[in-house]
DNA sequence: ATAATAAAAGATATATTTGTCTTTTATTTA
DNA sequence: TAAATAAAAGACAAATATATCTTTTATTAT
């Protein structure tokens, strides 16, 4: 286990993967993706129908198809593809698995546990899909192995 | 999904528990300790025996018999309980599931990534049992609901 | 219109995690 | 020694996450 599930990891190194790939309404199709970050094709392609009914990224069917992402979805939050695969256990919950993480009956982990959350919170929320993606095109960033 | 798996919430909080309730050679059945912590019976039974067998808390069988901690196993980090159950994964593993994470080959998320990753082993490795003991004996810590 | 392309949808399969039940072993007490 | 107690061990079951395969739908190019 990580901080995130696998479907997680995959889908947000495949939105970096598309957003990277696709300037100006250029668009990839499923099996360069996948190629691209490292997953099983027909796994990745079940988690982007699902970032797609989502609106996280566009996609459009047939020859010269492929998935993309425009000038609104590069604005999003990294924390949307967090929140829409893996939902908000991991921004708002108890690092001990007690029901609800709070002030009130804190578990022993409490007080340091809340800073690391909001650490995480914090990455994902200020930094956009784009501000990664800027990172990514100095070509010293890796989406696989 | 959290940072530790459910297994390993329980395991924490069976260790807390058992560290709370017995001093000087007392020791607390399964049955008792799963009520005070909210775990199903049977599931925490079978992680207090990879516990023991690893050393990490010791028990003793028959009447009177139960769980129980001594001086040196409070003096572990409670980053022993995390290792044995999840392994090295939440303290060296990559952020979006890279095989390794490095560096030279660093993801998107690596560089604040590694900065929570630090301040989690720091608050597993700095902190004994026993000082997570001493602020549960406060009364003001919990470890159910 | 037809064929080719590529994603969407649906069904199915495998692996892992989480959880339960029964039997055995060790220890204590009577 | 016999009965009671409590953990250890082993087998089994359910739920969830991960992964694959087939069919359908939308789009493009011929
Ligand atoms: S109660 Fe456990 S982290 Fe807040
Ligand atoms: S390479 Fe991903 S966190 Fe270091």
């Amino acid at each position: 286990m990580g901080v995130f599930s696998k479907t997680c990891e995959y889908a947000m190194r495949a939105v970096f993967f598309i957003a990277h790939r696709t300037t100006a309404g250029e668009r990839v199709g499923i099996r360069e993706i996948a190629a691209g970050i490292d997953s099983p094709e027909a796994f990745l392609a079940k988690i982007m129908q699902d970032l797609t009914r989502r609106g996280i990224v566009n996609s459009i069917k047939g020859p010269n198809g492929g998935f993309y992402m425009d000038a609104a979805s590069l604005k999003k939050p990294l924390s949307e593809v967090v929140l829409a695969v893996d939902g908000d256990g991991i921004f708002v919950g108890c690092g001990m698995g007690l029901e609800y993480c709070s002030a009130v009956n804190p578990c022993p982990l409490h007080n340091e546990f809340m800073e690391i959350r909001t650490r995480i919170q914090k990455m994902m929320q200020e930094n956009t899909i784009g501000d990664f993606n800027e990172e990514l095109n100095l070509g010293i960033l890796s989406l696989k192995k």
